[in-house]
Formats: structure tokens, C-alpha cells, sequence
DNA sequence: TGCAGCAATTGAAACGTTATAAATTGGGGT
DNA sequence: ACCCCAATTTATAACGTTTCAATTGCTGCA
């Protein structure tokens, strides 16, 4: 009906011309503004969906300043097995349909990790911001909260102004994992720690070392590794405990790296799982289930993790006071017996 | 020293206030035209480093059509471990610095493929797509090279029109983990194939089936399940395997989950790894090292895959003709003895 | 009749960039 | 002194959207 080519990309001029009204009400009708007549709406939204018309990103992003995007800033070294899987799952999970698209940005152990976030900001590629690792006073907290961009950190930080966060219970799982242990009579248990820079250590330690006071037991926080370290080192550090007079016979692993190297060790001393010793790990992907000799396992959804955390940006967002924006999820247990 | 605001971002206007030059010789300096004077190029480009100038995105892609961002369609489903942790981050390396930003689109099993193809094409989303999990004829490859839009699939198919490709070789791996398993004097071999639809299945067989029958030993490729089977599945389906009257004594597995249900089947059962049968596996991650028993594993670098895979996009979308942009990685092996 | 008040609509400007076409220089040749 | 040409530079018009500040018709009231 139009004087304009047919196969061109709809836009509101096409709309506009289509049903006779200027650019400018399109534009106000298909935002549902009720200043527009209703009538007017629902002819501009008839054409809109009959021609198939979708807004131009750029074209709106360079009118609003806003880019449709979240960003997330992701580890790239080794993790959890399946973490990025799982939780990249959950966010496009939950922002598939609401038009906002997900960009990944890498956050690389070894560099400064504001970074990204400066660039995030000042290139303002973004409207909002998910990252996990998350420190005691991260930095990149304090600067997106000076900046009063939106974001949610996966990890607490103890910052006393209140941001968006959520968080797995570090410490519960700790203490759990312990008293697991203790039930089946293990009495020296011994704990390999992520790097101390890390909010969610001082919780893993917190509950391990209350657990393990609690029931009186011995304990050893393997020394000079972290979950970062690279895993043969790991693995050597585990062997010089195995190699002590006095072995620990109960492991609680933070992950299923630290879980296979336990194991691995047992094996390699010729100590046997669930005789000599047990182990106790944080999973974050089912494939464990199919490990032998079969270790006791607590989830972690990071599926679940990805969605709250999107889901509690688009909200932070639309507005909401970070206040309470917090979700802390439980372990599950699963732990056998 | 110009009369704008000193806190504002600087723009093509700023620099343009700020050497005197107009608004379109900044633009054309910038862009390095050779048909504006070295000194002028010299000048603004001083200037724009000085006072951080960045080009806004969305003008530049209201402006052009190009959207500085690349697109990778990303199965959501369970995988090869680590796969997308490696393959992203080997895309992101390759991307760091570019100006493309990367977002991720979910590619939903049980869903059309097309569909998030389509919408990036139609509503102009990115200038390039890498994707995983290729068909033989996959529709995702018809549709984008009928509209002639840059991308790079991980995979083959079996087009006559050349495309851009990474792939590894799964045919090679295949039949050299028939071979050493031969080698150690195994008679029966088992395998589960991915699914049918996929262009490396056909690969996989060919190797694993000329293998075997040149060796003149039996085999079995698992029948009913898949790869992309729920795991429980696949572990009921090789404990069928192992509960005939001759069960496999070899098991070519494509990735770690099958290796680890293998595994599992075979202590479930009684039977012992090295001794009742052995097991050759497709790595995708360095944890692998830390199983015990250990499983003679194949490589895949999925990291390199990933940054083969963004720089030829990158050659693609500079204009490159698809013809030689094809690369096959060949499977290292680390099998022991 | 005149006009305030209101609902509905609209023209025009702006966001920051690039591409087209035109304008401005300075020299060299006559 | 003049013209032409190449080398530079520039004004201007888009790209598609949102929003400010009008404008247009009405209805109702004095």
C-alpha cells in the first residue's frame, strides 16, 4: 500500500504510512502510552505485528543510551566442570524474550579484573552487569555501586551498603559436609580452600572449622594450594597429607576437581574409599553420578543460580531497591547414608 | 578548552571542537583515509587518544548496519565436560581487542535450530554466527549461506557449496582408538554413536567400523541411546552390553560422560579396567588426568577449536572467499603404551 | 459568540556516526 | 594574470528512534 519497496525491512515510517498516523504517535502507541487513543494502539500494534515489524536496536540504543545488553563477565580458567555450562544456561534461560541479549566478556585470573568493568561502563556497552568470583571488598563492586549500575554478584561482599546478590551457603555446606563425615566416624578431616580473596572461603573455613569443633574431631586445611592452583600441584599437596603419620580419613572437596584428585590420591597410597577414608563434595553438574567408586555429593544448581541472578537484575533494572535482592541457596543434600 | 561540558564523554563533535577540524575530517582521519593529509591524521588522532575518545557503537551500527557483535549459538544441553568453558574462552581470546563483542544464543536441543537463526538474520543481530553440533545438511548452513551471512560452523557438511568450517577428526580418532585398543589385545569393541543427524556421527563410525574390520575383530555400537541420551539410559544400555555372552572388551567413548558410565558399568559388574577390558577416551578437558582407574584419553582441544573458529569469522567477514577457510584439527594422541 | 480546557495527534529536533557531493585551497602551466 | 587540476576539507543528509513543544479539534461553560 505504501510507496515504499516491499521487501525493505519494516520501520516505523512503514507503519506509519500503513495506517496514516505520523512517526511520532507509532512510536507512542506501540509503547503503549495512554495518551494515545486505544483505538489508535491496537491499529498501530495490528500493523506492527502483521508486517512484522521490530524495533532497530541501534537506532533506539542511540536515542535512550540504552544498549539492550547484559553483560557477563566470565572465569576462564578451570571451575567447577559444567559451571559456565550451566550457569550461561540459566541466564539466557530467563532473558530469552525479554530483548535483552547476553554478552559474554572474559575475566582473566591473571589480570586486573576492573578492567572490563571500566570499559563496561565507560564504552557503555552495557545495562547491566553479572559476575561471579566475587571478593571481601571486591572492587568491582565498589565501583559499579559508585557508578549506580546495575549488577548482581554471584558471592556476597562485605561491604555494609547494601547490592544485589546471589549466593550458594558455603558455610552450611561446610558444616554439613563435616557432620557427614563425623557420622560415619571419620575423625581427621582435612579441606583444600579456594583463594582467600574469595568472600565464599571465609564462609567454606567458617563452617568447616565450627563443625569440626563442634564435634571435637582433628582437622587439616591443606596449606599452600588453592581450588586455583593447577591441579598436579593440588594433587601433590594431597599426597604429602596422605604421606603424614597421621592421614586425614575424611575429605570435604569444594569441587569435582578436588573430589577426583582426592580419590586419586587414596588410590595412588593404596587406601580404599569408604574403608580408609570418605569424601564429601560439592557438585555442580549430575555427571557425577557416575563416578566409582560412588562419593557423597551436595548440588549446587548453578542453573537455578543463573536464573535468580538474571531474574534479580532485570528487576534491580526496572528500578527496585537493591535492599532485598539477596538470594542465598541452600545445599542439597543428596549425601547417601 | 572547547566550550562543552568537561565531564561528558568525547565525541566526533568534541574532537572536532577540539583541533578544529570538522566533524566528517575527524571521522575520515580517524578512519585512516588516505586522501586526508598525514599532519591532520596525526593531529586528530593525538587528540582522540587524549581525551579517550571511543566511537559510540550505536551510531556507528545505526549508521553502517554493522553490529560489532558476533553470535554464538550455544547447546544448553549436556555436553562434552568443560566444552563451553574451553570453546568460549577461545573465542573470546581470539575477539579481546577486535571491537566485536561476543553474545550467546541458546540452541535448544528439543527446539527448531532455525529459529534463533532467523532472528538474527532478520532483525540484524550480528555481523557473523559461529554455532556447534553441525548436521549433514544442516538448515542453519542452507539458510545463512543463502543469505550470504558470515559463519563459521564447528563441523562439516555435506554440501557441494564450500563453507567456512573447524572441525576435528573424528573418523582419524576413531579408528586410532580401535587400533590401540586392538593393540592391547582386545577382541570385542564397543562405541555409542551421537546422534544420526549430525555429520561426525557418520565419521565416527566410518573409522571405528573400517578399524574394526580391519582388524578382523567384533563389535558393537550400542544400540537405542545416544550421546544426548539421559545418562541413566546409557548406563542401562551398556550393562545390556556386559550382560550377554560375550560383552565388550574395549569401549571407544566420544566424551567423558560415556567414558565415566563405561567406567561405572564395568565395576557395577564386577569387571575390572586393564584387566576384563579397556576403555579409550575423547577428552575435552585436562581433569581428565585425575581419574582412577586411568583411561587412555584422546584430546580435543577445544580451546584452540574455539579460537580457529573466530579467527576465520573474522577472515570471513573481511571479505575472504570460503573456499580454503576450513581447518581440521587432528586428534593428539596422548594414549599411553 | 468567544474562549478556556482537554484529548489526541504531530512536526521537528536530537542521539553520534558515515557517505555523498560540493566547496575550498594552493600550485603549476600557459 | 588566468585557468585548471589535484589535494584537502567541509556542509549536509541520512540511519530509526524517542521526546519536547506545539497544533488541531472538540466540548462545555460563561
Amino acid at each position: 500500500m505504501g510507496d515504499d519497496i516491499q521487501g525493505d525491512k519494516p520501520t516505523l515510517r512503514t507503519l506509519s504510512q500503513e495506517t496514516g498516523f505520523a512517526v511520532a504517535t507509532v512510536s507512542r502507541a506501540l509503547a503503549g502510552d495512554p495518551r494515545i487513543a486505544a483505538r489508535t494502539r491496537e491499529t498501530v500494534s495490528a500493523a506492527a505485528t502483521r508486517l512484522g515489524y521490530v524495533p532497530d536496536r541501534a537506532a533506539r540504543r542511540l536515542r535512550t543510551g540504552r544498549t539492550q545488553v547484559i553483560s557477563l563477565l566470565l572465569n576462564t580458567q578451570h571451575e567447577f566442570l559444567g559451571f559456565t555450562q550451566e550457569f550461561l544456561s540459566g541466564i539466557t534461560e530467563v532473558l530469552a524474550g525479554t530483548g535483552y541479549s547476553v554478552t559474554v566478556v572474559p575475566d582473566n585470573p591473571g589480570e586486573d579484573r576492573l578492567v572490563p568493568v571500566r570499559t563496561i561502563l565507560r564504552n557503555n556497552l552495557a545495562d547491566g552487569l553479572l559476575f561471579t568470583r566475587t571478593e571481601a571488598f571486591d572492587p568491582r563492586v565498589r565501583l559499579l555501586m559508585e557508578a549506580d549500575f546495575p549488577f548482581v554478584s554471584h558471592g556476597r561482599t562485605e561491604f555494609t551498603t547494601p547490592h544485589p546478590w546471589v549466593d550458594f551457603d558455603n558455610e552450611a555446606f561446610a558444616r554439613q559436609a563435616v557432620r557427614h563425615l563425623v557420622a560415619k566416624g571419620r575423625r581427621r578431616i582435612s579441606l583444600v580452600l579456594p583463594g582467600d580473596q574469595f568472600t565464599f572461603t571465609q564462609h567454606l573455613r567458617y563452617g568447616f572449622l565450627s563443625a569440626v569443633r563442634e564435634a571435637g574431631i582433628d582437622h587439616e586445611i591443606v596449606a599452600g594450594v588453592t581450588l586455583d592452583s593447577p591441579p598436579p600441584e593440588i594433587a601433590a599437596a594431597l599426597m604429602r597429607g596422605r604421606r603424614t603419620t597421621h592421614p586425614p580419613d575424611g575429605y570435604v572437596c569444594v569441587g569435582e576437581v578436588t573430589a577426583l584428585l582426592a580419590l586419586a590420591t587414596l588410590t595412588d597410597t593404596g587406601a580404599v574409599h569408604g574403608v580408609d577414608a570418605d569424601i564429601v563434595d560439592k557438585r555442580a553438574s549430575p555427571i557425577f553420578d557416575n563416578i566409582r567408586p560412588r562419593i557423597d555429593t551436595v548440588f549446587e544448581d548453578l542453573r537455578a543460580t543463573g536464573r535468580a541472578m538474571a531474574e534479580m537484575l532485570l528487576r534491580r533494572m526496572n528500578g527496585e531497591p537493591p535492599e532485598r535482592l539477596n538470594r542465598l541457596f541452600q545445599p542439597q543434600k543428596d549425601l547417601r547414608g
